[in-house]
RNA sequence: GCCCAUGUGGCGGAAUUGGUAGACGCAGCAGACUCAAAAUCUGCCGUUCGCAAGGGCGUGAAGGUUCGAUUCCUUUCGUGGGCACCA
């Protein structure tokens, strides 16, 4: 009997559909475990390779947990909202409802021929009106709060509404908020709810209408035509996530991520401990307030820095500064933050004409506008110190303004240095401190003085929460004067309607706008951004089909946290911060149990393609690609071109011909006795459809089988690193499962296992494989375990090893791995029921207890020989035997060593 | 620019806490079986000097700590990812 791939994998996978074998209770005697994926955006492309490698793994990890006896919650879905669906409605007037089926239809096809475990019954689709009811709800639950400093938690607005009424706050009375307009308290009440509307910058392109993401924008233009885009104030939705950023951070303490991950989450949110002061303008009543990290050297500043955006700006620009500011500010609002952060070596800015004065010695003080400062962040105005600050350095540099020295000697003149530990000079009251002590004391100054206060601040702002978009949630909010009102939950869901049309509304509003029916109702007429429905789909999953609240507390209470949730690091920050936001949230309105959604998190890298490209000359043909020069050269995207180019990255035109593939420029041919080529430059990118490189699993699938296909996505290296396709060693793992077979299975004797005791050699071979398997297994080293499998089965093969008491063990071990053929030969040895139910081996230390260990002896750390020796050997028995030693002799040419180190277990090096 | 990750043979990668660098697999070379091919099996396979025995050099680069460094520290270069409206 053959290995038949095709034939096994079909006939378990429907064996397995038939007995509805992964679907999971909510109600098991059995300790539960949860994996979840992040579940992808169902995009036109199709799966491609890199996709599975972290379902595979977290269906492994599933497998494993089962056959350990939990119930396992492993479910999947579809993140089906998104612009994509709505950029190719607009290309192919399909609607995005429509293309997002058959997309959906394509995934699961695709995902079901891997085999993986899911529960299909528990599905969710963020577009699905049935899930983003639930959506458009727990939005009105963060409408409907505030965060209570006092508690640092979420509480319902009425509570904050009633405290109005009866007492007032500081900013006014009880009886002053009773007197306010309905509109004066909405917009009172609008800056403490957790989702609230303001004005915020977007990037708004007049050529096409619309408002781009920073993605579409490319230098300044954007990426469709190239036309102009600038900043433009629009209202819109925010999520107050800057409340729950003390508690975001707390909360890294209780997961268990990888720390670069949560150093990543830390620095998005950004917080800084510092001082926030006051500095009088010459000759006018306003102040600008400033936010420092470093009050200690507030007598090193030698200018201001305002944000472009600065509101003041165009209050103290004098009359003789006012056409340079102008051109200065028109040329700002064609740069995005990102340029603006990234050119640091192009250093712009204009002067303002006015000055302020140092708070402490009167200094004037010139204040410019630059596009470093970032009007988001801090207060959007900077005390500037160059000899401390290598971006105020420069700057003072570039337009010549004077620098102050406050730390001596640590100060060369030649650049900026931002040392804590020098002593202050030139400082007034805080000379002769060292500056890390300065900076408790000017901040205990300045609050003596009422000039500012102690603040801390964070880099993370609120969450844009609106989209200008249609194929997104749609807000339950009607506009009315100027007041949101929400809708009531009854009234959920608040569906997307039809729309003929997806290009922007007028002013940029929405698509949305356009539809007289919706804007009849004043409707909000933006929708919610992709990250909305992603925020909390892991509750759904554990009570999908609930049409009376979002997740019944049972459920949550019994899967609670998502064990292990697994996924790119992409969503580093921004999908993992609002899901976590989410569930602080949900918690806090006693909704949900738990105030971290996700205990443990494995990153899977990413699966690179290969791209190609032609070099081009200047006469505009493609030429052999040549290392030398190239950096000036043009290239060109060679499409799918990882199709056509052989291993050393040459194109023949043969392979041209055959193909009949058209090439974009003419092209001058190389030549050698194998006919025409050309050499192309080749770079692993990010598999994507707009990059042409993408590789699709069914095809391994098919010459291969699902089994080959799993092992060798796991096989090619840990699951956190990133890593280039490549189809090349995927033979090795076929021919592994082929070799497994052959134990079973020989093609004239037909069976060949036996009942037959195993021997001592054998259970050694077995036991030291569970071991490795379930220890790298339990740590997601699945790339180590596939080797293991392989020598096992080398190892079982030179014993001529055919005992079912040794191979069905092995079966268990790789049924999370190779469930297919798993099955078919644990069915084949007659066990009863499915493999998938099996329990999973234990070891037993007595099989790998050894007498003796070859031990490396090094001279002076150099491995110079081995030595087999007992292993409960001590030291004087050991350094005696390695100094009869004849190589050992022959380094030590009669001397005696200075120093035997002996470390049990593990090595001897002889130190002469 | 900032933040994070990463760099080991021709290739993917392995190496529990600092202790035999290159497991396992791919590719390659030689051989067995075969009329032949496929499949399968056996051996070799970092580099360099050497007939050999044996040695030198080797984990991006340069330093350092240590009896001993792929692993720890400092500096530096390359590559990949993220940077708030792609998801």
């Amino acid at each position: 009997m053959e290995y038949d791939f095709k034939k096994i994998e079909a006939k378990c996978q429907q064996q397995w559909e038939e007995k509805e074998i992964y679907k999971v209770s909510n109600l098991s005697d059995k300790p539960k475990y949860y994996v979840l994926d992040m579940f992808p955006y169902p995009s036109g492309a199709g799966l491609h390779v890199g996709h599975p490698l972290g379902y595979i793994a977290s269906d492994i990890y599933s497998r494993y947990k089962r056959l350990k006896g939990f119930n396992v919650l492993h479910p999947m879905g579809f993140d089906s909202f998104g612009l994509p669906a709505e950029q190719y409605a607009i290309e192919t007037g399909q609607h995005p409802a429509t293309t997002t089926q058959h997309n959906i239809a394509t995934f699961k096809a695709q995902l079901n021929k891997i085999g993986f475990c899911y529960d299909w019954s528990r599905e969710v689709r963020t577009s699905n009106p049935s899930y983003y009811k639930w959506t458009q709800w727990i939005f009105l639950q963060l409408y409907e709060s505030y965060f209570c400093n006092t508690q640092q938690k979420a509480r319902p607005i009425a509570d904050l509404i009633k405290k109005y009424e009866t007492k007032g706050c500081s900013k006014f009375t009880a009886a002053e908020w009773n007197a306010f307009s309905k509109k004066e308290q909405e917009d009172i009440l609008m800056k403490r709810r957790l989702a609230f509307s303001a004005y915020g910058e977007v990037n708004w392109c007049e050529a096409l209408g619309t408002v781009l993401a920073n993605d579409e924008v490319i230098n300044g233009v954007s990426e469709r035509g190239g036309h102009p885009v600038e900043k433009k104030k629009m209202r819109q939705w925010y999520l107050r996530i800057t409340a729950y950023a003390d508690r975001l951070l707390q909360g890294l303490d209780t997961v268990n991520f990888s720390d670069a991950m949560k150093e990543m989450q830390r620095n998005w949110i950004g917080k800084s401990e510092g001082a926030e002061m006051d500095f009088h303008i010459k000759d006018r009543q306003e102040t600008i307030k400033v936010y420092t990290t470093r009050p200690d050297t507030i007598f090193g500043v030698d200018f201001l820095v305002l944000a472009p955006e600065h509101s003041l700006v165009s209050h103290i620009t004098t009359h003789a500064q006012r056409q340079s500011i102008d051109e200065y500010l028109h040329y700002v609002k064609s740069r995005s933050d990102r340029e603006r952060m990234a050119e640091v070596k192009q250093i712009t800015g204009c002067f303002t004409g006015a000055y302020a004065l140092n708070p402490f010695d009167g200094k004037q003080i010139p204040i410019w506008i630059a596009e470093y400062v970032l009007s988001g962040y801090g207060t959007g105005a900077i005390m500037a110190v160059p000899c401390g600050d290598q971006r105020d350095f420069s700057f003072a540099r570039h337009f010549n303004i004077t620098i102050t020295n406050i730390i001596g000697s640590h100060y060369n003149g030649q650049e900026a240095n931002a040392t804590k530990d020098a002593v202050l000079e030139n400082s007034g009251f805080l000379n002769g401190l060292i500056m890390k002590d300065a900076i408790a004391v000017a901040i205990n100054k300045i609050e003596e003085m009422g000039i500012g206060r102690r603040k801390v601040n964070y880099r993370m702002r609120d969450a844009g929460f609106s989209r200008q978009r249609y194929w997104g949630e749609p807000f339950p909010i009607i506009w009315s004067d100027g007041i949101a009102l929400p809708l009531d939950a009854k009234e959920l869901p608040l569906e997307l309607p039809f729309v003929e049309k997806y290009g922007p509304g007028p002013e940029g509003e929405g698509p949305l706008a356009n539809i007289p029916e919706w804007t009849a109702k004043h409707l909000e007429t933006s929708t919610m951004p992709g990250y909305a429905g992603s925020s909390w789909y892991f509750l759904r999953y554990m009570d999908p089909h609930n049409a009376e609240t979002f997740c019944d507390r049972k459920a949550s209470d019994y899967w609670n946290q998502v064990d292990v949730y697994i996924g790119g690091t992409e969503h580093a920050v921004g999908h993992l911060l609002y899901s976590r936001m989410w569930t602080k949230l949900l918690y806090d309105l006693n909704l949900i149990g738990f105030d971290e959604p996700f205990k443990k998190l494995v990153n899977q890298g990413m699966i690179t393609g290969k791209s190609f490209f032609f070099q081009v000359d200047e006469k505009g043909s493609i030429i052999s690609y040549q290392k030398e020069n190239s950096s000036a050269a043009e290239f060109i995207r060679f499409k799918y071109g990882h199709q056509f180019v052989d291993a050393n990255g040459i194109l023949r035109k043969s392979v041209v011909d055959k193909n009949g593939l058209q090439l974009p420029k003419s092209i001058k041919w190389n030549k050698d006795e194998e006919g025409e080529y050309v050499v192309t430059k080749e770079e692993a990118e990010k598999m994507s459809k707009s990059k042409f490189n993408v590789d699709n699993p069914d095809d391994i699938v098919d010459k291969y089988g699902a089994d080959t296909f799993r092992m060798y996505e796991m096989f090619l290296g840990p699951v956190e690193m990133s890593k280039p396709w490549d189809t090349k060693g995927i033979e090795g793992v076929h021919r592994f499962l082929r070799k497994l077979w052959r134990l079973f299975f020989d093609e004239i004797k037909g069976k060949l296992w036996n009942q037959d005791a195993a021997s001592a050699e054998e259970l050694k071979v077995l036991h030291k494989t569970i071991k490795k398997i379930d220890s790298d297994t339990e740590n997601f080293s699945f790339n180590t375990a596939v080797s293991a499998f392989m020598i096992a089965v080398n190892e079982l093969a030179d014993l001529k090893c055919h005992k079912k008491e040794i191979l069905e063990n092995i079966l268990i071990l790789l049924a999370p791995f190779a469930p297919h053929i798993a099955e078919e030969l644990w069915q084949q040895l007659a066990n009863e029921g499915s493999i998938l139910n099996a329990t999973y081996p234990g070891y037993n230390e007595k099989y790998l207890i050894e007498a003796t260990k070859e031990y490396p002896i090094s001279i002076n750390g150099k491995m110079r020989t081995t030595i087999s020796m007992a292993t409960d050997a001590a030291q004087p028995e050991v350094e005696k035997q390695v100094l009869q030693n004849e190589i050992v002799q022959k380094w030590l040419e009669g001397k005696q060593p200075k120093k035997i180190i002996f470390v049990k277990g593990k090595m001897v090096n002889v130190v002469i």
